[in-house]
DNA sequence: AGAAATTTTGGACATACATCCTAAAAGAAG
DNA sequence: CTTCTTTTAGGATGTATGTCCAAAATTTCT
């Protein structure tokens, strides 16, 4: 609706990402949007309230982005795969600095013990499932599940591990192991 | 020194674990030491500097867990390596439901620009050092620090992914399959 | 035992924060 | 133009926080 409303969930969505939940404070988001306090009530009553809605948006963004690349790759799960691997490189700028969005909110979350946490934690889901979905229509009945998570397992490493490091080279070999993995680990198996 | 000193800082390093840095107050190191606000302030002046001297047992506390696993280990650094992957095992109720200290910490730090942010990452350079180390011990001599690297960027991400997931059999799986790559991939290869 | 140093206490302080309220401004509807 | 609703502004409130202080209690030293 309003545009304000989006602005703030914007503003919301990335100060969350760079400075975290509970660092981010609402003047912060006052100052980013360009409106006074009692605006931001009218459109928020709480924090948590935010958060429900950047949650939600990225969400919404995820299923988006998934959705892409499972049409993009046609009829060639693996392709979809890749272009999942490939995001480590594509994002690693933010990566180095902030971690992965998904990764940190969680974790950050889970320590505060915050109610918004299953619905953060969905997001992780919604990607497990999607990368399973992949590896099944690969023909990995049963392990498929298994797959996506050690696929998981592997991105959230290279981000938690690159914010410390800072080292591009070192993103492009894990990349390139994930990949390799998938076709010679993957694919050439029944 | 102080007894009184070492409670603090122990109650900070599991606080700061638990809750992460930014969410634990003076108050609740207070309560938990059972110690009035103002004694704090005797032996910690910021909460800066609580959290160097957390950092600091952190680092010593690592360095002895290493030492200790290359000397349980003999002559035969890849014991060693595997002590490291079982720590994911054996830590693993903390992991799920806290992530991994390390990790998490980095992270924060990372996000806050906090100036201990490099101190912290330093606990996981030790830790990239140690493993080198090893894989060189192996024999691995060209590759050993990209062999350490991939071996962090596995045990950090499946911190994070079963914070997520909560799954034990997913966590012996995840271990089982690293011990396998160093068999397979590692000490069988020229 | 007495002096000196250290440790502990509880409260003071300013600031920052999330939340709330009232009223003005702007916009839509009639 | 008038009425009603939505949006915006800016200040008020209470609480929590990090920091600091002065005095009491305890320990250490002579």
């Amino acid at each position: 609706m309003s545009d304000t409303r989006t602005k703030i969930i914007e503003a919301a969505d990335t100060l969350f990402y760079q400075r975290g939940f509970e660092y981010t404070s609402f003047a912060d988001l006052a100052d980013m949007v360009q409106i006074s306090r009692g605006n931001f009530y009218h459109h928020f009553r709480t924090k948590d309230e935010i958060l429900a809605a950047v949650i939600a948006i990225r969400a919404e963004i995820a299923r988006a982005m998934l959705q892409k690349w499972e049409d993009a790759a046609g009829d060639n799960p693996a392709d979809a795969i890749r272009s999942f691997i490939q995001t480590l490189l594509d994002n690693r700028t933010d990566i180095k600095r902030y971690g992965c969005p998904v990764g940190t909110l969680t974790l950050e979350l889970a320590k505060l013990n915050h109610g918004a946490s299953g619905e953060a934690k969905a997001v992780f889901t919604l990607i497990r499932r999607w990368l399973a979905k992949q590896f099944r229509a690969l023909g990995r009945k049963t392990d498929a599940d298994a797959l996506a998570l050690h696929l998981l397992v592997r991105s959230q490493g290279v981000a938690t591990v690159v914010n410390c490091f800072h080292n591009d080279t070192f993103v492009r070999r894990e990349v390139e192991a994930m990949c390799d993995w998938l076709d010679a680990r993957v694919l050439e198996m029944p």
